[in-house]
DNA sequence: CTCGAAAGGGAACGCAAGGTATCTTAAGAT
DNA sequence: ATCTTAAGATACCTTGCGTTCCCTTTCGAG
């Protein structure tokens, strides 16, 4: 487009560009404003070579969010609270630049293909492993912060159940209610 | 279309039969496979007739909804246990007939539409009131079976909370997972 | 350096679906 | 009996998806 003829991306730099360009195109449009050719323009290139690599929008929009967010790492701040504390904001950051639409719509597109909807569910799941809690609450165990006892999968997941649920009924989690789910449910709970 | 012509309905009548179409296009199709045409001809109508009250898909398919459910009544078993239980499961059977692909294809759709989005939204909350859990849980204080103290807006919302996580990351809410979100959360931080 | 394979990119197409306009005709009210 | 309102048929325009054809560029093998 603005670069002169003559030089022509191939494999994962134009893959690279093609990334930005959806991503730069859901901040404007979301995720049912986006189109193919809408992709195709912005990044320079044409809508064939986006069909030769992904079969349609869903797999296309999926793929450039999964190119975009990098790992959660498990803290350590020294406290039980603060663990946990650091863990959830990493969630809701890795979430930040995806709107939850663009939840909707991937999931609604992708109804059809029963495989690739359970591998974007999983995704929904797994972006807070459940061994990623059990590693904090096991060191809280150990510092003596926690009385140590089993913790079924439930307890374990609970932050982020409680942060999916707010990121899908109010579309947005703000900070203030990390704090609720941690301080009014989470950590009573750890506690008992 | 099987009536022979001379037969037409109106208002109401035409109404009631457009909302049953809806239904079992989505209960056929799923919410992306739903069309205005489709919608059309099942009810034996034609388009300009929908448009004429909708003014696309997502309006419909939310008045369709809407007019599909009936009230939940906070219920009386005699515990608390057998009260949220029944609670619970009341909002499962609500959004029963309603797959995960609707809700998403709604909320997708809307979301061009703030304050339509918005009210879907807020439908989301409003599925088991906050006021609901709040008569059972004071009602069981009055027992004894509970200790009487203030219980904060997210205690109250949070076995909704959890179905509604669930009902999203999984696509259902199977019995046992309601009765674990009871029994491993919403019991023990109560009776705290 | 040459040449051939692989990939990019432009343009057009068919098709499905959204949404609209027009017209005829039935239903129901007065 | 007549008049107003709304149903329903049909045709139409538009947008976007997904595909095809074909030409051009780039890369790498030799």
């Amino acid at each position: 487009m603005s670069d002169s003829p003559g030089t022509r991306r191939r494999g994962p730099v134009l893959e690279a560009a093609i990334f930005a360009a959806v991503w730069d195109e859901l901040a404007e449009h979301g995720y049912a404003g986006l189109t193919i050719a809408g992709v195709a323009e912005r990044a320079g290139t044409s809508k064939p070579v986006l069909y030769r690599r992904w079969p349609n929008r869903a797999h296309l929009v999926h793929a450039a969010l999964a190119s975009g967010h990098r790992a959660i790492v498990p803290p350590d701040t020294g406290s039980l609270r603060g663990d946990l504390l650091a863990l959830m904001n990493a969630v809701v950051r890795v979430a930040g630049d995806v709107t939850p639409d663009v939840v909707w719509g991937l999931l609604t597109e992708s109804a059809g293909e029963s495989t690739f909807a359970a591998t974007v569910r999983d995704e929904l799941v797994d972006v807070l492993p459940e061994e990623m809690v059990a590693t904090v609450v096991t060191r809280a165990e150990g510092r003596g912060e926690l009385a140590a006892r089993p913790r079924s999968a439930r307890e374990l997941t609970l932050p982020l159940d409680l942060i999916r649920s707010e990121f899908f009924a109010r579309g947005t989690v703000d900070p203030g209610a990390i704090e609720e789910i941690l301080d009014q449910i989470t950590l009573p709970l750890l506690r008992q």
